[in-house]
DNA sequence: AAATGATTTCGAAGCGCTTCGACACCTGAC
DNA sequence: GTCAGGTGTCGAAGCGCTTCGAAATCATTT
């Protein structure tokens, strides 16, 4: 059982090879009747046009690499729905995905786009400093980054408006009647490395606060149990009037709550608190959130990849936070 | 900046272009001083051999498609490690790895395959009557699955040795000198289907219990907490003696401890419970547990596929299950 | 010195597809 | 009846690589 090429398919019809390659493409008008008769053939021969032949002549694999960071420490449903969402939405635009962890770094990189492999790629979880950027940027290919690195020209981004989501959260507070607010954010270093998402939420955050003239204060907060604790008990020390916490960091979330309970304080009676956290965490403590919107993430970042590599400008876009309201809010 | 060709590398270095072609490849015997020549060229030029071009004159891709179960209900860390071990398995390879949703269907295998997109095919999480074995049975490309088919004639398999796990836990608890022990399985329903996995691990406890003279029932298990709390109750009414459970069944383990713990029955002072379910469940909970090797899975699976690749026969394999000692029995 | 055989390199023929320019045919206008 | 301008189709030239057979080179042997 030979493999059916194109040829097979335009002897069948009776029309030339290149013929039945318009038709598949659509590139040149071709009469109906001819066009039923080849598209007759192609279902009877059960023809599948050659990929590598394709690429090679049209220069278009039809394949983006997508470069996952499958390293510990991610949360894994937001990976996941984000990698179904590529797949599922590049199938849409006729393209394949390519999977690649972070590991191979720029070389892996530099081997898909040079070999032609891949038509543009897609990064999940690029870093602020990322040794990948720059090599992206003299890059032919095409590529789209998920989150935002430390300087953002030249490139496309996508990821969740931070700074709309700590506003959101400070503004949902200050709707509830609290007047005396307080964000415990990413752990000091990531402020001090200027990552853009904490900071960027951090201001969101308090330029709503003021605008609703609230008292809003926002604290680094670091990530095991005991630290998280004293940082929780400092916290209300200073303010003991506060009734609001927005937790942005997923990793301590958990331990918030602990050290609420730990003081004695009631969530939602004593404390109403918000978490900007991947939906599963939030979802099982019940917790309102602002989540991580995975699959819009990845619908997007597609979306956008496919207007590059039909030529077309593509600036980067910030999707708006939706706050979900559970029971730790009142 | 046009991209560099073989022909750019021929000229360079003064050499044929099939003589470039035979250096990258080993395929024939080139001097030493020519070799070293071409390669320098090649460094220098900075060239990358065009897949698409390779694919088409060689007739392989060099790349193989990864097939997951990207729907809800899978366990995630599970599927991670899996997907990891197979990308870096298969870059020791040479191979790329092209991700693929089940939810595609037979389709998306026929169409990669028949493009010769792919040499081969992984797919993970075989059902029992899957339609998409039938359509591997006849196709060119050569499969390996993860999980056993009903049917698995003719085709390359990997999965944990079910037999050997329930034996495994039997023993365990015999040398702790349990004399009277239950598996807690699948529902009932899967064991009607006939799924390879659950029957397997059913019969090596029972064996295994048999050989060391002990007593031991098998039991299915539902997965809500009612259903299972019930389940409990009457093994324990019907064998009072009962101090060794095996639960093979990662949707249950968590019911299990907890009807028990509602019975009155401590673990593992009164107790003992092994589990056969994936290692983060286990951690969790502290379970004495043999975990689903996704790691080993994955590595196994890319090696029998790539010995099918260079036309070996490759058979199915059952990987040796390890038991971990949590706080669980005693 | 010629013949033999190994060893190394070359040239050319594809692989299956896209795409460009050209050709054939048909309209309708003059 | 001729010619301009569309349509619809074809043929051929690549795309960049692998691979086969043959040529060229060199070391041995007779």
């Amino acid at each position: 059982m030979r493999t059916v090429t194109i040829a097979d398919v335009a002897r069948h019809a009776g029309v030339a090879v290149s013929t039945v390659s318009y038709v598949l493409s659509g590139k040149r008008a071709i009469s109906a009747t001819t066009r039923q008769r080849v598209l007759d053939s192609v279902r009877v021969l059960g023809y599948h046009p050659n990929a590598g032949a394709r690429a090679l002549a049209s220069k278009r694999a039809n394949v983006i690499a997508l470069v996952l960071p499958l390293r510990a420490g991610m949360n894994l449903p937001v990976l996941m729905q984000f990698a179904t969402s590529v797949v599922a939405t590049a199938r849409q635009y006729d393209h394949d995905v390519l999977l690649m962890t972070a590991d191979e770094g720029p070389d892996g990189i530099r081997r898909v786009a040079a070999s032609a492999m891949v038509d543009g790629l897609l990064l999940m979880d690029v870093e602020v400093r990322d040794t990948r950027v720059p090599l992206l940027r003299d890059l032919a290919e095409p590529s789209v980054l998920i989150g935002f690195p430390a300087d953002a020209e030249g490139l496309t981004c996508v990821d969740l408006d931070f700074h709309r989501a700590g506003a959101i959260c400070a503004a949902h507070l200050a709707e509830r009647g609290h007047r005396e607010i307080a964000l415990l954010g990413a752990p000091g270093v990531v402020y001090e490395r200027g990552t853009g998402f904490a900071e960027r939420t951090r201001a969101g955050f308090l330029a709503e606060a003021t605008e609703r003239d609230l008292h809003a204060v926002a604290v680094p907060c670091a990530e095991t149990y005991d630290e998280v604790a004293s940082a929780v008990k400092l916290l209300f020390d200073a303010h003991p009037g506060l009734t609001g916490v927005v937790v942005h960091n997923e990793a301590a979330v958990g331990h918030v709550l602990g050290a609420l309970r730990a003081l004695g304080r009631a969530v939602p009676e004593d404390v109403s608190v918000v978490a900007i956290c991947p939906d599963d965490i939030a979802e099982r403590a019940r917790l309102t959130s602002v989540l991580i919107p995975a699959e819009e993430l990845g619908r997007e970042a597609v979306r956008l990849l496919m207007a590059k590599l039909d030529g077309l400008p593509a600036g980067s876009i910030l999707l708006e936070p939706r706050l979900t309201i559970r029971e730790s809010t009142r």
